[in-house]
DNA sequence: TTAATTGTAATATTTTTTATTACAGTACAA
DNA sequence: TTGTACTGTAATAAAAAATATTACAATTAA
């Protein structure tokens, strides 16, 4: 249970209701996490296209596009990793006829879980999400 | 992400195929983790009265009702912790107005999320969990 | 009364997550 | 043209969480 999706929206919240570019630094006195990994998750949240940076001074991050029409969904989907469900370390006994076939059983439900859970988080946007901070 | 909803479902699955009482180094050995770590989710899943143990020689383990009457749902529930997407471990800055407030809004977004999941999670019992795998 | 088992505590090890340090590269602005 | 405020990223350290191990008391069937 690590702090991947947190940290992302609190990014993505401060970026929305910004209406300049910020910094890295100041995101992260507001998250109260290290810069470095703030800066990790900038990162993977420009590769995914959904923020944009500009380098040197008076440099920082910034929206990519509309903050509605950004859904919550694809902020979930840059961070995820793993199966929602969880995963066990161990392969399960092969020689076990249920050890044998249980983790694709168990697959097939994370896959129908996550699709439910996406579902729901795509039915908001960042806008609609940054409108509670009003 | 640990493995305890795999391990309680594959707990789950062995009791539900069974005839007949089964020992936490049986089941350990499918899984294929530590018995004293299968020991503990016994417990706690005994605590919520998805299953029974009997102790003694020839003890073990049993569903305590019909596969048919324990959701994925009661499953996930007894072994859920902390929120499904995720919690950052420090305390925003509460002197920021975003800060302040984004914990609020994400524990209620947790709870939505929670609930779609626990909806899809809650249309499948065990019994038709178990028959996949014939 | 022995052997197989549950139940649980204490501790150790491994893995994951988060923090820290360091520094090269970029661009603004005086 | 130089200092300063940034991004970007690598390497390492520290802290926390997950899993494994050891140990043993209590229970019960044979």
């Amino acid at each position: 249970m690590n702090g991947r999706f947190p940290i992302a929206m609190h990014i993505m919240t401060l970026l929305c209701t910004a209406d300049d570019y910020l910094s890295s630094d100041y995101m992260a006195g507001s998250i109260n996490v290290n810069p470095v990994l703030v800066r990790k998750e900038l990162s993977n949240l420009i590769k995914h296209q959904l923020i944009t940076s500009r380098e040197g001074k008076n440099g920082g991050y910034t929206l990519s596009k509309p903050a509605t029409s950004i859904s919550l969904a694809s902020i979930y989907q840059s961070v995820k990793q793993g199966n929602v469900l969880g995963q066990a370390k161990n392969q399960p006994n092969p020689a076990c006829p249920i050890g044998k076939q249980i983790n694709n059983h168990l697959k097939d439900l994370d896959n129908e879980i996550e699709q439910a859970m996406l579902n729901k988080l795509g039915t908001t946007n960042l806008a609609a999400f940054c409108k509670k901070f009003d």
